[in-house]
DNA sequence: CAGAAAAGTGCGTTCACTGCAAAGTTGCAG
DNA sequence: CTGCAACTTTGCAGTGAACGCACTTTTCTG
């Protein structure tokens, strides 16, 4: 309503920063209650009245409640990576390149670094809302192994789910071990410590 | 209420029995229900009525819906392979002994063999329950960690989380593929493909 | 068989979430 | 700048999950 136009090039409607900027003034009324008086004392009710909007609408931008303090939003599979990805690219070695998508996925995230911060420091107190997230990303697990899929097709030696898989266990893992360092640094360093540590533990 | 008498050895107390009998009676009217019209069309009310229960004896058994299908049931982790993990056996190599513990979970399933390849079933069609049980799953990772610290300290090379979710990842992928095998089969031959490809991916 | 412990049940309440149709906004063509 | 089409917001009424509480029934123990 006030400042959004710092955000936004203006290069969309009104219609369009209306829209983004309620969806963020949503997620910050949410993460503030829910800071104060923790997941299950907060109800929509309460939100809305925060946020000035009908109950009603909130449900228009969110599934759920937990998904407000996600700042959950339509996966960006979409992406120039994932295509780049499924032509083989960008070096022709999966490990590499699933590496590259991964990084993809983490340095675009759906909602701004502050934000996703206050997410993380809430779903750490909230163990639902971990379980929200990895729920999220099971359900796109499909289109993953559907990418997978176009690149190796599915006469190859790995089975797209399976690697499919890993690519979210890698995603995840790597989210993680940077929320853990503070939130700090390139998210590449830490996969890359992801994955060495997960080789070194399986031929232990 | 009818056979019972032929599933226990009759070393527990008829309270027991028919605690058990009970859960079992209401997961297999549930699968029944839901297979029949679907999840979102089944009522907590019409799965109670047919199981011959009321309500609230239902959310004394399970702690939501959807819990019902899976026949979640507090997770057996202080097995006697949890323990002989902890002290370091049953070879000595962190990675056997990885599988060794998930073959335990896998060959001492929470619920009978057909029930929980009938709950697959239904997963498979409703993508909320695979969320469900990834969820519970989530929800034991903190023990699963402390299970691991037990055996490695914390001031190993491997950090207790990612040995954990490694765990996490191998039984979850394991189960998911002994399903793909129309549920024949031992545990343990899916366990070594997926641990063989799991190594073959990272190493690509 | 009596009293303790545990399990089952009925009732009332809260609250997440949905469908629908009316009212308000924004975009666009003339 | 006007009017129509497309999109959004909103109120309302309803469904159903889940919980707390007090009460009855069942099982266990001595």
């Amino acid at each position: 309503m006030q400042n959004s136009a710092i955000d936004e090039p203006a290069a969309l409607g009104l219609r369009e920063r209306k829209k983004r900027a309620r969806r963020e003034a949503l997620i910050d009324a949410t993460h503030r209650l829910v800071a104060e008086h923790g997941l299950d004392a907060v109800t929509v009710d309460a939100i809305c009245e925060e946020a000035g909007v009908s109950v009603r609408t909130f449900f228009n931008y969110f599934e759920t409640k937990d998904d407000a303090v996600l700042g959950h939003t339509p996966w960006p599979l979409e992406s120039a990576a994932a295509d780049v990805f499924a032509a083989g690219g960008p070096t022709g070695h999966l490990m590499l390149d699933l590496q590259a998508l991964v990084s993809s996925f983490l340095s675009d995230p759906p909602i701004g670094r502050e934000r996703l911060a206050r997410a993380i420091e809430l779903a750490a107190k909230e163990p639902r809302l971990v379980a929200r997230h990895l729920a999220w990303f099971e359900q796109h697990k499909g289109q993953l192994s559907a990418l997978v899929e176009r690149r190796l097709g599915q006469d190859g030696p790995h089975s797209p789910e399976m690697v499919g898989a890993v690519l979210l266990f890698l995603t995840h893992a790597t989210f993680l071990r940077w929320d853990a360092a503070g939130g700090h640094g390139d998210a590449d360093e830490h996969l890359a410590s992801v994955v060495s540590e997960l080789r070194s533990i399986l031929s232990d």
